[in-house]
DNA sequence: ATTGACTTTGACGTAAAAGTCAAATTTTCA
DNA sequence: TGAAAATTTGACTTTTACGTCAAAGTCAAT
């Protein structure tokens, strides 16, 4: 157990460069241990990478997704912030609610157009 | 009826600037009607501007965008094409799928912090 | 006729998120 | 140990989706 991860195997295992990673550890959201100048990820730097190409997929920018990671690693304790988190959380829920109703109703439409795709086909020629 | 809609009219309902409907225009995706040189929306276009701004939200390029609405101005005819269109329909409907999926998560998680935000506030100050 | 609000065109600028390239290291392993 | 393969750093470039002027035109109302 224990295993290192090299950059390239999660490149490949994620769909994505190393520039990308390298970007990544720059902008703070990341940060594999190094043996000289190499950098070695291990599976809670696997998992985060997950995490991080999850909120780049629904759209959330590099400073949103920092300020996510921050906020699990060091939770604020002072009631004021937490108040003002649970502000922000709510106003990301309703931007996320927005977004899931928008991809449903996409989702539907696209159901219409196999649907007419099909039935032209049936029209034109009826074979495969 | 058959009303005419001014640009700023359209900035003000959909929180978007001119530039965004013009740069629209230049893209191809709008096509305004003209009375000298000023733009006049219709209940069309303004309807097809939603269309645009929804598919900002989930993520679309201009040009995805620009691809989808030509495909609903002037569906392919032929076989070949059919058949093509309804695989980038099948691609569009995975991406869609997991980018749902992301957003159900991501919004299990936003639920997860404010459960925490409110024990941790109930902890701190037994008040509002 | 003039003020003020609105609009257009065109050119240039910008921010985010990487891509690309070159040169230097470093690692691997035959 | 020595060559090939992988990695790093740093600088520069690119793309997308607009933003930001500036200058000029338009239109309604006073």
């Amino acid at each position: 157990m224990n295993k290192y991860y090299t950059i390239t195997e999660l490149t490949r295992e994620f769909g994505v460069s190393t520039r990308t990673l390298r970007f990544y550890e720059d902008e703070g959201l990341i940060h594999p241990e190094r043996r000289g100048r190499t950098r070695l990820f291990r599976s809670a730097d696997r998992r985060l990478i997950m995490e991080i190409l999850r909120g780049r997929r629904i759209g959330f920018t590099i400073a949103e997704i920092r300020e996510i990671i921050q906020v699990y690693r060091d939770p604020p304790g002072e009631a004021g912030q937490l108040r003002l988190l649970m502000k922000r959380v709510e106003e990301k829920r309703e931007e996320l609610n927005q977004k899931r109703k928008d991809i449903e109703e996409t989702l539907e439409e696209l159901g219409n157009v196999e649907e007419a795709c099909l039935t032209r086909l049936a029209e034109i020629g009826v074979g495969t």
